[in-house]
DNA sequence: ATAATATGTTAGACGTCTCTAACAAACAGG
DNA sequence: CCTGTTTGTTAGAGACGTCTAACATATTAT
């Protein structure tokens, strides 16, 4: 079957490539081939002809041997991509308890494939339950006790 | 990248041919080529091509002309993506009340890239929130109020 | 300046998964 | 039966994303 729609019609790895540039870009200033290579872990052809169909839809601007830079619409789709990837993160990480090296990777692979209206669905849960100015809710320390323990703890 | 490995080393289109096959069977006793076709939303060819490998593979028989069949192998595995499948669409219909039709095709597009670790997880809080004798807890009818109303509620 | 190294690019191949067009087998009605 | 329709298959092409090998540019150090 063809691959998934995308949100902004771009590809699984395409998406990747962005939300990886937004994030060295806001870490080290430049995005240079080398960095972006080793960062997603390919080899740097492979970075150039990602960034060449990039450039074609205007998403980055790299002009040869040059640094790499997104695009207005880029930093807009590597905005969203990370929106995802972070209320996923906080998911599986603040209230599943998945371990951060496991969630960021699975959070990294599902990210491209939610619907926007799940996103926000996500948004809501993750802000309903962490956003609270008591702080950690009982009935989620008590899903704490129940993965260490196998039951449900006492109050919830 | 390459794509990102999965549970059992199938792709995940390799996955959604044998998730549908194992679907197929159980809705219609027989599973046939046209049939996977019509339900995968591919062509025929397609599906040819897929069997072929997934019976290179020992994961399903199919005799030219003839029907198709999940080997033992290729039932745990099919088990393994429904379970996963099961346990997505669990979380986003039930408890964060995205529609059926959007959580089912979210789902069907995530449950290939989701740990094992994390499935646990999933379950554990799926089983945890919605598994209780005395019925959907009150802090989950406090977050639909808060879907509905845009507040918190009065008692959560 | 120039040599050595690091960085970036091109060309071409491969694997996966899809498609269309054409063909083959199975089946069902007359 | 045998003819038409449904079903299944083959062959070949194309998109995508990766890789290696070879080459080009840029940078750094002497």
């Amino acid at each position: 079957m063809p691959v998934e729609r995308i949100a902004e019609q771009q590809s699984a790895s395409m998406e990747d490539y962005l939300e990886r540039i937004a994030m060295l870009a806001e870490e080290q200033g430049v995005v240079r081939v080398t960095a972006l290579s080793k960062s997603l872990g390919v080899k740097k052809p492979s970075v150039i002809s990602a960034l060449n169909k990039l450039s074609e839809r205007g998403l980055v601007n790299h002009e040869k041997y040059g640094c790499v830079e997104l695009t207005g619409e880029g930093e807009k789709i590597a905005g969203d991509i990370l929106r995802r990837h972070e209320v996923l993160g906080k998911l599986l990480i603040e209230i599943l308890r998945v371990s951060p090296d496991t969630a960021w990777k699975d959070a990294c692979d599902m990210e491209h494939y939610i619907s926007p209206i799940t996103v926000e669905r996500l948004v809501k849960f993750v802000e309903f339950v962490l956003n609270r100015p008591d702080g950690r809710p009982e009935w989620l320390k008590g899903f704490d006790r129940y993965l260490e323990q196998g039951n449900r703890g006492g109050d919830n």
